[in-house]
DNA sequence: CGCTGGCTTCAAACCCTCTTCAGACAACGT
DNA sequence: ACGTTGTCTGAAGAGGGTTTGAAGCCAGCG
C-alpha cells in the first residue's frame, strides 16, 4: 500500500498550493481539483483516503458536493470555509461532512484534524472475534492459525472487517478494490468471495461470510 | 438496544445540566461525572457510545484523561474547552481526541458534531418495541431473535418502521419498493405483506402488522 | 340473508441471483 | 523458458425469491 492520498477540491490555486505543500511535507500524497465537477470525477477515479473540500466553489453548492460524494463512498470529508455560522456548520455536518474548519486556520490544526480522520478509519477494529487482520504485514489469522490469502482476497476481507456485520454491495466492493474499473456484467467479485469463503471454511469459519441475496456480502458480526 | 449513552465529564454543574438537557432532548441517554476520576470509572462501567470531556478539571490534566480513556477503548471523545490555541488543539487531537469544541459553542453545533461521531462508529438501527431493524447490516430481530427476511420483505419492513403506526397505501409501497414499476392489477404487495406477517407471527409478533381495510398497511405503533 | 369488493392464502411456474467449476490469461520468480 | 500462483471469464446448475392467478374468506350493505 502507498501512503494515503488526499484530494483537495479548491478553486483558489494559491490556497491549494499551500495546502498541498503542507500535506506533502507531512508525507501524504496529494491530488488537486479546481472545481466541484473535477473534484467529483477525481474522487471516483483516485479513491482518496480523505477529501478537503473548499466551500464557495463557482460551479456547485458545497452541500450538494458533500451529498454527491457521500452517495458513492464513505470517505472522510473535511470542509474548509470562511463562513463561521452555526447554521452552515450544522447543515454541512448533517449532510455527511466529518469536520468543519474555518479559514484562516493554522496548518498544524488542519494536519491534526486530517490525522484524526485517518486514524478513525484505519484503527477501526481490525480484529473480529477469532479473526485478526494486520494490514501492515498483510497477515490474517483465524484462531491463531495463519490464513493464506491472495492479494484480492486480503483486500476484500480488509474492507469487510472494517465494519463487521455491515453489508457491502458488489458495487461498493468493486469500487473499493478494483477502483470501479470492472466490466458491466462481471461476476469477479462473486468468484473471489466464493474462494475466500472456501478458505475460511477450511479453518472452521463456517458462517463467517454472509451473503445477502440481492444486496451483497457481510461478515457475521 | 437502547439509545446511545453519552458520558459528560464536567465539573461545573450548571454547564453539565445544560448539556444534559440538550442531549436528552435530542434523544440520547446521558451520564454525568463531575471529575476526571469519576469520569474514568464511569467510562469503564457504563461503556458510553461517546464522551464529552471538559478540559480544566481540577484533579487531572485533560491530555492525561484522553490518553487513559484511549488505553481502554476507542470511544469517540469530544473535548470542550475555552482555550482556543492551536498548540492545545493539536496536542489533544494528537493524543486521541476526535473533536475539539471551543466554549462558548452553540448547542446545535455540539449536537451536529456528536451525531457525526456516532454516525462514523455505530450503525444506527431503527427499532419499535421489540422489533429492531438495522439497515446497514440488513438484520431484523424480534425479542433478540433473528428474523430471516427476503430482500423485498426487508425493504417493506424498513419502510414501515420508519414511521410506526402511520398507514402506507399499496400505491406508496409500490412506489417506494418497486419504483412504481408494478403492473396495474397486481397483488404482489399483498402477497409480500402476508408472507411478512406470517414470519412475524412465527415469533409471537401477532398483531404487529395491521391492515387498514381500503387504505393500506401499518405497523402497530 | 346473500351479494359484492377487497383482503388473504395457497400452489405452481418463472426467473434471477449466487455458486461452482474449468480453462485461459497475466505476472512473477526460478 | 518453465512452473507457480493469482486473476478473469463464461457456462452450467441449484436454490430461492418473485410473480401470478385462482380460490377462500370476511366485512359491510342492501
Amino acid at each position: 500500500m502507498t501512503s494515503p492520498c488526499i484530494l483537495i477540491i479548491e478553486d483558489d490555486l494559491d490556497i491549494a498550493n499551500v495546502l498541498k505543500m503542507d500535506l506533502t511535507d507531512a508525507g501524504f500524497e496529494v491530488e488537486h481539483a479546481d472545481s466541484a465537477m473535477n473534484g467529483l470525477i477525481k474522487a471516483r477515479e483516485e479513491h482518496p483516503a480523505l477529501i478537503l473540500l473548499d466551500l464557495g466553489l463557482p460551479d456547485f453548492d458545497g452541500g450538494d458536493v458533500v451529498q454527491r460524494l457521500r452517495k458513492n463512498s464513505a470517505v472522510p470529508i473535511i470542509v474548509l470555509t470562511a463562513r463561521d455560522t452555526v447554521d452552515e456548520k450544522v447543515r454541512l455536518l448533517g449532510l455527511g461532512a466529518d469536520d468543519y474548519l474555518i479559514k484562516p486556520f493554522h496548518p498544524d490544526e488542519l494536519l491534526a484534524r486530517v490525522k484524526v480522520q485517518l486514524r478513525q478509519r484505519t484503527t477501526e477494529s481490525l480484529s473480529m472475534g477469532d479473526l485478526t487482520l494486520d494490514p501492515q504485514k498483510r497477515l490474517v489469522t483465524y484462531k491463531a492459525e495463519e490464513l493464506r490469502l491472495s492479494p484480492k482476497e486480503f483486500d476484500i476481507l480488509a474492507l469487510l472487517i472494517r465494519q463487521p456485520g455491515r453489508v457491502y454491495s458488489r458495487q461498493e466492493i468493486g469500487q473499493e478494490i478494483w477502483q470501479g474499473r470492472l466490466p458491466e456484467g462481471s461476476n469477479v467479485v462473486d468468484v473471489h468471495m466464493a474462494n475466500l469463503r472456501a478458505k475460511l471454511r477450511d479453518l472452521d469459519g463456517y458462517g463467517l461470510l454472509r451473503t445477502v441475496r440481492g444486496v451483497g456480502y457481510a461478515l457475521r458480526g
